[in-house]
DNA sequence: AACTTCACCGGCAACGAAGCCGGAGGAATG
DNA sequence: CATTCCTCCGGCTTCGTTGCCGGTGAAGTT
């Protein structure tokens, strides 16, 4: 009855088999009559043996689980899409081993390391450093996924499922283009992100199209969290020519950038964000959103993860699923409704 | 230049030396002088060496990872909890592998069982199943934390720490009944989830303290996902003695209350949750809500598991934080203010 | 009767790393 | 000069499991 250092060796001892039937046993191979089967199971349940998954994964050369390395759970975006991913691989029989990076670039090749030197059957990540190129060691020993954006310096290392960023910014800035206005704020993360890029791309090539010159001080970016976002709000309202509409380039500023705007009293201001949120449908005004569907993205990264681990090779070009705007209210303020101070 | 598998063998090899001694260069364990490490150092770099946590983890016995279990990634609460857990677990070096239990309770066995297999060093769980005492196997091997809720059956298996469920509750509901309401709904998750067991406690003492009778129709529990709380409301709604004031007793309920109030366009309901939530200051009315702190819990779980990991007994009593209630607007409109159909 | 076939099972070695111990060599000590 | 001590290092073994092979006995085949 001490604790779980029973080992495979003790369970064949007590049960008058080699070591070699009770690992048959519990790995369901063939070659074993249902009688010792039953026998050995018996005393499996009796001394409770649990196998010992690092002696396990050493022999084998795999873990089992796959792993899943995110920016950050507190976005809903990637919330939602760890626990689709979840869910999924559950159902074909893998566990997951999920961790975060947290904006900390170097986080990413920490963690993603370590669960390549775990030897994860396979690898769900978002790429957040500048260059993944570190993973060209394990080319070809483990499938990789990159969600969300594309890996650098890392080609054919994996199969890659995005969203339509530019595409969508673009039809968000037209948008707002479309009620009236020209005085179009965007506030965003770094433009080094490949998806703020991206979206800051959409939102100037609208402007181009429609031969509306864009700003450059009404371009805030380098903005990472929602205090930030608040604060950046605040300066675009200070300034001597304000926006008279916003767009926010992801969930995590919009969760900012909604409550400034209650606070300073300004619901007129016409507003649009990249990533619905909880509640967006709520507020007044509901907020229009450009929906990035996180389940879909997590589902066929899933998928295509799992044809990965069938033996299908990676998809060679970048899986991109288009995004749809959800027009709610705060997108269709027409010019004439703001209230100039 | 071929796949990762160069050994601790191969390093030693190309450098000369002998496997122990490249091992005691990985490990920085004394007992190498200062040139031949730089030298084992230069080939390991050179190989790109990167050693098999399985087969250290099988001699040493111990993954240096540390578990995490939650409940569900899409509730806020545990969100954050996952988090901040993550950011104290790296600061002391410890990589952290999470997964939830998405209400599944027999997931919760499996994936700690998992996680036990590994031999992590840790483990934060939040206690989902109606019965942990299979955790007793792994007693005095692995350090464990819950948090959120007590185990069961698992008296003395590890440290709880959880914020005082009854008594907020009892002091939301008692927010409410100085507004002037009476009929109180409450929306909840299963009863025999421990929260909120104690928060319907809290809800019922405060009532019974007060003097103004529990009508048991005003209840509706096992209401486990936004979809439901809408649908539980609006059956509230319908009725024909319907409440004046809402309290839902977590953020996943009231992420479905929300919309439904908007929805129905009753604002004038009172309402107050249990758990808060983005944007939860930006609704109109915002959101009066009871403040489960995620942050703090997670904080005081993990230094609480950092004890146990320096050699600390587990604490034996349950660790209850104060919860505070945070009064937006939501919770104070009087009974007066409310229109009758 | 001698042979093949097959289901069932066991022995041995290996996965990759660390623990334990022992040994060589130089410096310090008597 | 002999002895002790300490530093640096290597060999053998072990962790718990599975892959590879080989063996045994019963049943079926010629």
């Amino acid at each position: 009855m001490r604790a779980g250092n029973v080992t495979l060796y003790d369970v064949a001892a007590a049960a008058g088999v080699s070591p070699k039937t009770v690992s048959r046993v519990i790995n369901g191979a063939a070659g074993v009559s249902a009688a010792t089967r039953e026998q050995v199971q018996a005393t499996i349940d009796e001394l409770n043996y649990r196998p010992n998954f690092h002696a396990r994964s050493l022999r084998v050369g795999r873990d089992e689980a796959i792993g899943v390395v995110l920016e950050s759970l507190s976005d809903p975006f990637f919330a939602t899409m760890a626990s689709v991913i979840e869910e999924q691989a559950l159902e074909r029989g893998h566990v997951v081993l999920a961790s975060s990076v947290g904006g900390d670039p170097e986080r990413e090749h920490k963690l993603v390391q370590n669960l390549l030197q775990r030897q994860v059957s396979g690898l769900i990540m978002v790429p957040v450093s500048r260059d993944q190129s570190y993973l060209r060691a394990a080319a070809g020993q483990t499938p990789v996924v990159f969600v969300d954006r594309p890996a650098r310096s890392a080609d054919g290392l994996g199969t890659t499922v995005l969203g339509d960023d530019f595409g969508a910014a673009a039809a968000a800035t037209e948008h707002l283009l479309h009620s009236g206005h020209t005085e179009i704020a965007l506030i965003g993360d770094r433009p080094d992100v490949y998806t703020t890029a991206e979206r800051i791309r959409g939102y100037r090539s609208a402007l181009a199209e429609s031969r509306v010159g864009v700003r450059e001080d009404l371009i805030k970016t380098g903005v990472s969290s929602a205090a930030e976002a608040r604060r950046a709000l605040d300066e675009l309202l200070r300034s001597e020519r304000p926006p008279t509409a916003v767009f926010s380039s992801n969930a995590r500023c919009s969760l900012g950038v909604v409550p400034a705007l209650h606070a300073r009293g300004r619901p007129d201001i016409a507003f649009v964000s990249f990533g619905d949120f909880p509640m967006a449908d709520s507020l007044y005004p509901a907020v229009t959103v450009v929906d990035q569907d996180p389940a879909a993205v997590a589902r066929t990264a899933t998928q295509e993860l799992f044809k990965q681990l069938d033996g299908a090779p990676a998809a060679e070009a970048p899986l991109s699923l288009p995004l749809r705007l959800v027009a709610r209210g705060s997108g269709e303020i027409p010019l004439a409704a703001v209230t100039r101070p």
